[in-house]
DNA sequence: GAGATTTATGAAACCGTTTACATCCGCACC
DNA sequence: GGTGCGGATGTAAACGGTTTCATAAATCTC
């Protein structure tokens, strides 16, 4: 394929004129451009971004490390970071399942040169010196952040606050025996969410360890088995905060088949608050994590600290989780058929959306 | 921070040496590896990956363009190409949101030099020269082509079988009045599934003209207003086949919510199989697409393609779209509480997992 | 019309690697 | 004890751009 040279040559001018034709310098003759932008069409010539990186030292890229890619929670952060990378004209490097600090380093080096800087949702054991190692030669903005590590340059869904919200919210309406479905083990969300069901029931004089504590994986299945096995157990929990969305909906189709009335019989809250969760029989309770802005507003605070270094370094986000109440957890009993959710496509958290008859948004 | 060069210098041997080391070559002692070594990790010392790229002509990353980012399907196909990635050690380079052919050749330029290949989903005016210009200068793999595309090199999804078996199996239930409800306009997949739903009622002796077609975006929120639109038809349709499943639950919500019963007063069926549809009430019946096994697929393709040239180039694969028969089509009456669903994680398109009670497979 | 200034362009260094080729060295072989 | 050989290493030329600096030409200034 055309090179520079090969521009140059035809065109009867230096390398640095097709350059700076090409970067639209602004001391370049209208003629001479004229006639290098014509050879460069015939020649169908594309400049060669490793060349040009190599020089510059710049990619127009960011990388993107994530610990899975599984589920409608990663696929919105993802969205959330391609829309500010779209909208900078920069590129997105993805990468998953890193699962230790080894493979953690190992991706992150096989992308340098290649990114400007680095998004990093690192599992839980990412240490210290891995964090820094990085960061010595790399923006890095950490996507809820492990406690262990430095927080400068993050941002972080409350989870911890969310899953207060939820089950506060189970206890003011008389619930005692409020159970939970976990997410998978040793998952940092999962573990803010338990911790805050564990510091509610505690903080409202209850003893954790009476509650009835499932396992899950985030999947619809465990959240099946989890239903199954909650209403088997005496004395039978009268509410359940289920860790995310995916599990309540199995939780919510075990029920179904049961003969278990939701809310009657059972109340349920959920966690993230997908895209179907208004549609659901009975409209899930849940918890809105907005997903789609983790991603945007760690992607803004790259490019923020790629484009002005030291500007606003050390910045640390942390995004409100908050309880959106529909008909699942028995507290709204009338529902009439309005097409009453519309989700926002932007990054807005609050937004008090209450159209009729559908759930409102509390804080 | 260090370069080759400082290694070199520090450890007393060339830089050729140093790379040498870094490359595992059988030509340096013991001694001299190990020397280098320890200076590499004193300094801690990574390459520079542009100007192995420069040098080697290989980046060890496929660049991915596709139109849009939302809903579970391009996740899923996104999570199938990053199966095969990680795998290899390749890197994924993401872009999306390519409405015309200019913007498409954007993008594809500015990954010139940074991919060895390019996975792309093209829209459907992509031009038969956009792709040939791409095509010269990388390994190109096409997912879902445009018919007016030289398809050679690609992975589609045979939507319009699909949607003949959906409204096929419809129509042998004894229904007449069949509506649809449809994707969005322009969208390729949604083309291919209404021109099937045509194809069957024409086979069946009916006019296509005749049925309800209603718009849709493929969001819960159209399928919901689909939903109490068709209900005031008359004479209302009996069954409808709705474009995907994110519309569908939209549109059992609305029918929940009208007192419409599923499928007792109108059969369902929609086009996914997402993580979601088995646990719906009434569990949803579907056309089973891929996604996962598409980006899999295709990004196989694409290493074949990198690895060894010219080998098995040309090749085209049509992954079947299969009729997931559950309740919502009325088809199987008796639904009892089991835990009957249990997703594939790999790329499998048969599989008749017929768990008891919880629907079959068909062809 | 000569010097000063501006504008357009080219030559060449440089970015950080890989790799073809040259060199040096020790050792076996006849 | 040369000769040949193979293994370890170094030298230097790429790779394809950008950018600094020099230079030539054109324009301005008085």
């Amino acid at each position: 394929m055309a090179t520079i040279r090969d521009v140059a040559r035809e065109a009867g001018v230096s390398i640095a004129t097709v350059s700076r034709v090409f970067n639209s310098s602004s001391l370049v003759s209208e003629d001479t451009a004229e006639r290098v932008m014509q050879v460069a069409a015939r020649f169908d010539y594309w400049p060669n971004g490793a060349a040009q990186s190599l020089t510059t030292n710049r990619t127009n890229t960011i990388g993107v490390l994530l610990p899975d890619l599984f589920g409608e929670f990663y696929s919105e952060v993802i969205r959330g970071i391609d829309s500010v990378v779209q909208l900078e004209s920069y590129q997105m490097m993805l990468s998953s399942s890193h699962a230790d600090n080894e493979e953690i380093l190992m991706a992150a080096r096989s992308m340098l040169g290649r990114i400007d800087g680095l998004l990093m949702m690192a599992p839980d054991d990412a240490s210290a010196e891995t964090v820094n190692r990085i960061r010595r030669r790399l923006p890095l903005v950490l996507l809820n952040p492990a406690t262990s590590v430095d927080p400068n340059g993050s941002v972080s869904i409350d989870n911890f606050s969310g899953a207060l919200q939820a089950v506060n919210h189970l206890l003011g309406m008389g619930h005692r025996h409020i159970a939970m479905v976990c997410g998978p083990e040793g998952n940092r969300d999962a573990n803010e969410r338990l911790r805050g069901f564990n510091q509610a029931l505690s903080a409202a004089g209850h003893d954790p360890a009476d509650a009835v504590v499932l396992p899950g994986d985030f999947r619809e299945s465990s959240g099946f088995s989890a239903g199954v096995a909650l209403v088997k157990c005496t004395p039978r929990p009268t509410a359940v905060f289920v860790a995310n969305d995916s599990m309540a909906v199995g939780l919510l189709a075990a029920c179904a088949g049961l003969g278990i009335d939701v809310p009657g019989d059972l109340s349920v809250v959920g966690f993230d608050d997908v895209d179907i969760a208004g549609y659901l029989r009975p409209p899930l309770t849940t918890v809105r994590a907005d997903a789609f802005a983790l991603g945007h507003s760690a992607a803004q605070m790259m490019i923020n600290e790629i484009q002005a270094p030291e500007d606003g370094a050390g910045k640390n986000i942390l995004l409100p989780a908050t309880l959106k109440i529909r008909r699942s957890c028995g507290a709204k009993p009338n529902w009439k058929v309005t097409d009453g959710e519309k989700k926002s496509m932007t990054a807005n958290q609050q937004g008090a959306k209450g159209l009729p008859g559908n759930g409102r948004t509390e804080q």
